[in-house]
DNA sequence: GTTCACGATAGTGTATACAATTTTGTCTTT
DNA sequence: AAAGACAAAATTGTATACACTATCGTGAAC
């Protein structure tokens, strides 16, 4: 199965939903869902099944779909899982580090800093959160780096809602320190670096509510 | 959504699965479990869809839904995640330790001495998952606490299709050491005893497949 | 003016119909 | 007899039709 024209459908919505295009409680409306992707409400409804596993977006019995809202506790647990998994993670890398590894994080960390140069956000977005992944891929388990890339999705829509202005700008500098221990294969460093990263994007999210709800599904043109 | 019908589909599959009535490799027809349930394909096809996001289940385009035959290096990924998430989870324990969790999670032990006691297998396997995800829901996060529950089914299908007999009957004893060890606010004490649990529970797997497949490609690897 | 009732409308839940693809069986050819 | 081609059957992929539920608006009762 997973049908490119599913799959494309659940990549056009992750994307808008990431992207802020879709706005947490937008109602994700099957039939208009339907026209616009010039297909069927069955794949569209497969593609909002797939969504809703990921906690992208929450379906209510008999009332639809809409764009999930991560309450506060919900986005303190992701957060709280990250760096569990994180914390080992740096540990499982170091384990079994190559320079080559080590250059493929540090390509990366470039790539970032191109998109915050040229102002791209969205491009900066995913590619903040590509690091960790990049980092469990890299380890060559790919179980991990799924279920990192899971969370990580999550925690788009949560920085979407809560992140304050100004914030995770300097994340690409600390993916650079962290890649630094790494480098000198300082393993306390490398995880208490991997957890302040996080326990820093985590603080930078201003836990009072500001979410424009309600919004048109028109985001997709 | 998640209507109770599907869920019903769901568990049931879910069941045969890991209780070894459905075997790695088997086929799973549309039309055939949808006769067998009374409903029509859409339903099932739901549930099939649910299904192998959890990885229970393989699905291949045009071909249909197979139980999942989970490779080796794809089971000791996944044992991998599981030490990373339960090390740092038994720290999180004893952050934030009280008398009555320690009860919850002797209270659970209770139950798998009993279904030992019992020689009630498929009670058995599931307890001994639920130990882990009890402990994630007794720090209070959810979300630790599904992960761990995906993960734990998919260990189901690799201890079905790897365990060698005998083996994991001891897990029983481990639990109550770890929960000992919590007891003694021990951290070093109970991450080790943890990490060695599972490190005994997938040293317990034998990599040589015995299980009947029927699929071609998985019997002549 | 407010509230409740009830019908109209819109949207989801499920089943069925049809199209596309794969699998299987048979027949031909060498 | 073995291999290939092609037709038939079975199965999956997608669309549509129908049933059921929630939502909204109108109007009557108080």
């Amino acid at each position: 199965m997973e049908n490119s024209t599913t799959f494309t459908i659940v990549e056009a919505l992750t994307r808008a939903i990431v992207e802020h295009r879709l706005l947490p409680g937008a109602k994700l409306a099957e039939q208009k869902l339907a026209s616009h992707f010039g297909v069927s409400r069955t794949l569209i409804r497969q593609a909002l099944f797939r969504l809703s596993q990921n906690k992208l977006i929450r379906m209510e019995p008999a009332r639809g779909a809409f764009v999930a809202a991560p309450s506060v506790e919900e986005a303190q647990q992701v957060f709280s899982v990250r760096r569990m998994i994180e914390a080992e993670m740096v540990r499982g890398f170091l384990k079994d580090v190559t320079p080559a590894k080590i250059n493929a994080l540090k390509a990366h960390i470039k790539q970032e800093r191109e998109a915050v140069h040229q102002e791209d956000v969205s491009g900066r977005t995913e590619l903040l959160g590509d690091f960790h992944v990049r980092m469990a891929e890299l380890m060559g388990n790919q179980v991990l780096a799924e279920i990192l890339g899971e969370l990580i999705s999550r925690c788009a829509l949560i920085t979407l809602m809560y992140q304050s202005r100004h914030a995770a700008e300097h994340s690409t500098a600390e993916h650079e320190d962290i890649v630094d221990a790494l480098d000198a294969k300082d393993e306390a460093l490398a995880v208490q670096l991997m957890n302040e990263h996080l326990i820093h994007v985590e603080a930078s999210l201003t836990f009072d509510r500001k979410i424009p709800t309600h919004d048109i599904a028109l985001a997709l043109a």
